[in-house]
DNA sequence: CAGCATACTGAACATGCGTTTAGTCTGGTG
DNA sequence: CACCAGACTAAACGCATGTTCAGTATGCTG
């Protein structure tokens, strides 16, 4: 496609004006979201917007671009993190969020979670499969609970952890300019305690509340349409 | 147009043109976002769109008058919900989200959350401020558990409840025209089973993972600066 | 060398936006 | 009546943005 003999693999500098571009677009359309102007993408790449363009076509067809890079660079994080050590770390995204070079990646998959989209939904899927991937192992071996509806239970997990992660940053960091690493420590070290009390422990003394509800399902009253 | 000495309080129609016009803008802001332009603004109130800058002075000043007004109804609802009943419904969301009329501002207040700024940063701390007003309550009552940081725990579960629904809505309706009740109702639907089972039995079957973390952080290793 | 494709640019174009301006209409007041 | 203040509008202004255009440079191929 681009190099024809040998091309770096992804250093910082020397690459292709094309990958260049790429690159900046990652990095604004991560710090200041999709609304950045085209000009500021190639002020960045120090290349003119004409170049854009003519690389790429229209800016919706450049943020296509960045998208499926940044899906190439996920799964390939994903695929070595596994071959490495699977025990340790949960979720791709924290792998993700411990390495400085990533933290281009992050914000623009955070801005894909905050705006939607196919990249968003398919992370999202992953997230919740790579959880319950994680709790049929807990609960083969005996440290995770059963549940009635694992898949339920996963999406549950993957919907508030990144959820409540996304609203964080959209409370504290409303300005253009977010450190992702930084926040995702701030949301770790604010809610490590309440959630693993919760995880552990549960929250409600009896068992009432569910009961009713399970009762409640099998049998629902009269369905209002 | 309307009366001088007597105005209606706050019925659909035959209101001052420069309610209609903040009416209008509730609906387009829920609606569409903030990026609606003025001209749909003025077109839904059937004005020009100089009329709204007469009255508003500019775009930032409507939002700002949008806000103060969402927040005075909200005040209100909670009041009233207050001295009502208080013992069913949890939050003041589900209060709003149950009555057909209060969809705009429902959909208006899920903006702010989504975009960020101070109604949505007060709208957070009065959710996690209520929700630990009930489990204080619960836990007087003896039916939730007590916890070691009860004002942590209160904001991960506003966290977590309304990023998750933050995050259903942001994937789940891409589009400018959301349902917000119908995604309510999904989003209790689908959540309710894995939330309840997680909140009365846990999901850890030991407590190595929480008694770790409070060995860790009563005794933290190194910090590295 | 000519010929040509490709990378690249400065300038302009087209559009949509928030806002301003100049003016009309209307109702109240002396 | 004259006068004026406020509600209201059509049209335009200024600006930012995505995109196009015309043209230049460069390197490859014959």
């Amino acid at each position: 496609m681009d190099s024809p003999s040998r091309r770096p693999p992804d250093r910082a500098e020397d690459l292709t004006a094309r990958a260049r571009i790429r690159d900046a677009a990652i990095d604004c359309f991560g710090q200041r979201g999709f609304d950045v102007p085209v000009r500021e993408i190639a002020e960045r790449a120090g290349v003119s917007p004409a170049l854009v363009m003519h690389h790429f076509g229209s800016k919706a067809k450049l943020r296509a671009a960045c998208e499926e890079h940044v899906t190439r660079v996920v799964r390939e994080v994903k695929t070595a993190s596994v071959t490495d050590t699977d025990a340790d770390h949960r979720t791709v995204l924290n792998h993700l969020a411990e390495a400085e070079e990533f933290a281009p990646y992050l914000g623009f998959l955070f801005r894909c979670l905050q705006t939607g989209g196919d990249l968003a939904r398919t992370l999202y899927e992953h997230m919740a499969a790579d959880v319950q991937t994680y709790l049929d192992a807990g609960v083969r071996a005996g440290t995770v609970r059963p549940s009635r509806d694992p898949e339920a239970r996963a999406r549950w997990l993957a919907a508030t952890g990144g959820g409540s992660l996304l609203l964080l940053i959209t409370l504290r960091h409303p300005g253009p300019d977010v450190d992702f690493r930084r926040v995702i420590r701030e949301w770790s070290e604010e809610f490590t305690l309440p959630a693993l009390e919760l995880y552990t422990e549960g929250l409600f003394t009896d068992r009432s509340m569910l009961d009713a509800y399970l009762l409640y399902v099998s049998d629902p009253p009269e369905e209002p349409s």
